[in-house]
DNA sequence: GCGCACATGTCCGAAAACGGCGAGTCTTTG
DNA sequence: CAAAGACTCGCCGTTTTCGGACATGTGCGC
């Protein structure tokens, strides 16, 4: 469990906090410029202990909190606290394109790979998507297999099946 | 959601059209070899929404429509219309054995089996017999059990019933 | 650099399920 | 006693399902 994967996260990051949500604590980190990860409690990639002070008091993550907590509320569909996602070009270029997934609806592995210009580059996409550091508001969760099928999700696929119902239609 | 069989009826139909009978509506379905399809609404294995140009002007479809017309009147045994009937050649060879069947008399499935030399194949002739894909012209309803018995008919007995009485002698 | 692990997708073959049966028992009735 | 059901089981082509083997791009650890 030390793999210890050293995402960079831990040099920039200026604050974190961590909140209660329907599907359990969520630790929310950010840097300079936005908000920079979201990780359940002992969810996949978790980057464990982060070396930034503990507030409740920040502004930014105040306001992720409240849109994640409308969120799950019922009452929000958009996210639109600035993002700061660290990774590499081809990870960062799928996370956007996650991004444009509306809420209710999904997208196959396959179809990302052909949205990113990489019709064949399935499974990086599908550990791209498993690599994404915001949870939730980069919709990750709404990518499922070619046939429907819930193929795996970092938080489990309880959680994910949760958050695929509280949107559907 | 919609399977969809295939039956390959869809890639090469041209036209089709549909008729009024006293037994209900029937879809008329040509290639450019012949008739290819007959299904009354709602039949069993109705291959769904066709493909191809619906006109009441095809002379095929017109003279199929014409020599049923002349069935359900009393007026005609046995039809003329060039036929394309598309299958497996095992179903193929039950079909045509099918057409063998004068009007007013009967086959068992055993009987069929027997004919196609494969007398041990009852149930497959079922099976066949049951995906005739030209009904009426393609005579399967004067196929019954080898006691009499009317065991099935993918436009409902009742039809298959009407059928035989119309024909009998 | 190199090799390996993946939150995939596609293809292909094997295996099982599914019928518009029929013949052979075994019961149940008139 | 027949004779008519109820049931079991073997039969076989077709369809559906299932599982394993590929191809394949990226990231990460070594």
């Amino acid at each position: 469990m030390t793999t210890s994967t050293m995402s960079s996260i831990h040099k920039h990051c200026t604050a974190q906090t961590t909140i209660s949500t329907p599907l359990g604590r969520l630790l929310l980190v950010r840097t300079a410029k936005g908000l920079a990860g979201a990780w359940f409690d002992g969810q996949k990639h978790h980057p464990g202990a982060i070396a930034a002070p503990e507030t409740s008091n920040d502004k930014l993550l105040q306001r992720a909190a409240r849109e994640l907590e409308e969120f799950f509320a019922g009452k929000r569909e958009r996210f639109e606290v600035p993002l700061d996602l660290q990774g590499t070009p081809f990870q960062r270029s799928v996370w956007r394109r996650l991004l444009r997934i509306a809420a209710g609806t999904t997208r196959s592995y396959g179809e990302i790979a052909k949205e990113v210009g990489a019709p064949k580059a399935v499974r990086a996409v599908g550990s791209a998507v498993g690599r994404n550091p915001v949870t939730v508001i980069v919709p990750c969760h709404r990518v499922v297999g070619s046939d429907g099928s819930l193929t795996g999700y970092a938080g489990g696929l309880d959680r994910k099946r949760k958050l695929l119902n509280l949107e559907a239609p």
